[in-house]
DNA sequence: GGACTTGAGTGGTTTAGACCATTGCGATTA
DNA sequence: TAATCGCAATGGTCTAAACCACTCAAGTCC
């Protein structure tokens, strides 16, 4: 079995009954919630903790890593339950409202806010502007069948887009650009990372502070490779994956990704 | 400012002050740890715990999300260190070692294991076999600079590619494949999410069981779209990021070779 | 009937304390 | 000198207990 890598490291017959209570809780927890179908709902702590003979603290232990991982939803006076599964978005250019339709989601989205700043230097490097040039920022809140799924911070170079600030609504963004500017988007640079959802995002998409978080980073550009917006955005880890599709470099070997990047 | 969002919820000032201890005491502590270079050390868990006027658990919870953000570094009997940065990990076929290379890190990949076993329906149909088929499955162990980055699970069908356990070592996967079978990859279908490491892969990377991961799957197939292997991934999340170029749908194919030249 | 109150049960936070496992260094020893 | 031992400090695990905040349904009141 796959464990047996750990025991390389122990010495004959010695030390190597140091595994965490928590650990095998967490097992025995998911084997018993392998019987539960989705939404359905598991005992609660203190029944958990005097059924497998440990403390509370150790019961949360395992309860949290199990939800971290989407395979619970806890919900606060009333109890835990089982998790749903992920859904899935396509990394490419197309709209957000597009790719959940495709996936046959009921996609909304709200504005949460939306203001004009100055640019600080990086942003401006970023927007190809100068710095203390105006910045348009918008907050969205995305959902799918009407469930918070992520929080959109999108930044656009107002001198580019003068006025942009009065066409700008619950609607497509990129359709306003399109129509009013001319702007169609020809590449982006993305990037993918971990975070744990910050006390306002958790409130916000009906997380827990703390929650698992993709971090996603769009940088945009138009077919003329000029910067056309600038967007963080942080999606539910328990309830979202990305995907994308990847084609071979070696039709030109002097292909995009290895040289676009300095 | 944008936490007023937060406010709507809140009936007129009556129970607004519920920021939970270990919120505040983390930024406090990140505050604390701006004036630290990476690698620099912290406080002991107690000293922090006397300091900030908490209890020790309270002050573990703060540490546990730093560290799970990748802000913070801890090792056992010796202490809290402030974190390094993150890597960047571009989504392309090409190999890993390519693409460490190309970022200035020095790549090394082991081998951990190679097996032969029979493939379950699922696992058969990805790989375009019949179920109870041969595959092989290789673990390696990447490293970058000597730290470990992340464990690798390839399956690959022995059908296609007999004999393929004999060639393989710790050298390119690929560059087998070309040399001995001719294949080259054509594209392949990715899914990256979130995950926590098991205890077993915390063992191996160096990290903490229950860490952030990011789990990344491919399903990888030849110019002539048959399926090649199907690979699953978990890479640090403190201390990597995945960055990938999009292109834009509508102008096909030779919109490529134009965003090259910029 | 409808609105309100109440209370039991749930998960969330925090404490104080105990003990374990690992590390690293100083003192001791061969 | 070089290896070993011991010990103190660190982070890791676990407990028991208290209290808070939220939910929901049963009961109450108008």
């Amino acid at each position: 079995m796959g464990e047996n890598l750990l025991g390389d490291a122990v010495e004959n017959g010695k030390k190597s009954p140091r595994t965490p209570k928590h650990w095998e809780l967490k097992e025995r927890l998911a084997e018993l919630l392998r019987a539960v179908s989705p939404g359905g709902s598991l005992p609660g702590e203190r029944a958990l903790a005097s059924e497998f003979g440990v403390s509370r603290t150790t019961v949360r232990k395992a309860l949290a890593e199990l939800t971290a991982e989407g395979r619970l939803t806890r919900v606060h006076g009333s109890g835990t339950f089982a998790g749903e599964g992920k859904l899935t978005q396509r990394l490419q250019l197309s709209s957000y409202t597009e790719d959940m339709r495709s996936h046959g989601r009921r996609p909304t989205s709200s504005l949460l806010d939306a203001r004009i700043g100055a640019a600080d230097p990086e942003l401006a490097a970023l927007l190809g502007i100068r710095s203390g040039d105006d910045v348009l920022r918008l907050r969205r809140l995305r959902r799918a069948d009407g469930e918070p799924m992520a929080i959109e911070t999108s930044r656009l170079p107002l001198p580019r887009f003068p006025g942009l600030d009065r066409y700008v609504g619950d609607g497509s963004l990129y359709g306003v650009l399109y129509q009013h500017y001319g702007v169609e988007l020809g590449h982006a640079e993305e990037t993918i990372e971990t975070a744990l959802a910050t006390p306002a995002e958790a409130a916000l998409l009906g997380n827990e502070a703390g929650a698992l978080m993709l971090l996603l980073s769009r940088h945009s550009f138009d077919t003329d490779g000029r910067p056309v917006e600038w967007v963080r955005s942080v999606y539910r880890g328990d309830r979202y994956k990305f995907v994308a599709t990847l084609v071979s470099p070696q039709s030109s070997d002097d292909s995009i990704a290895a040289r676009v990047e300095r």
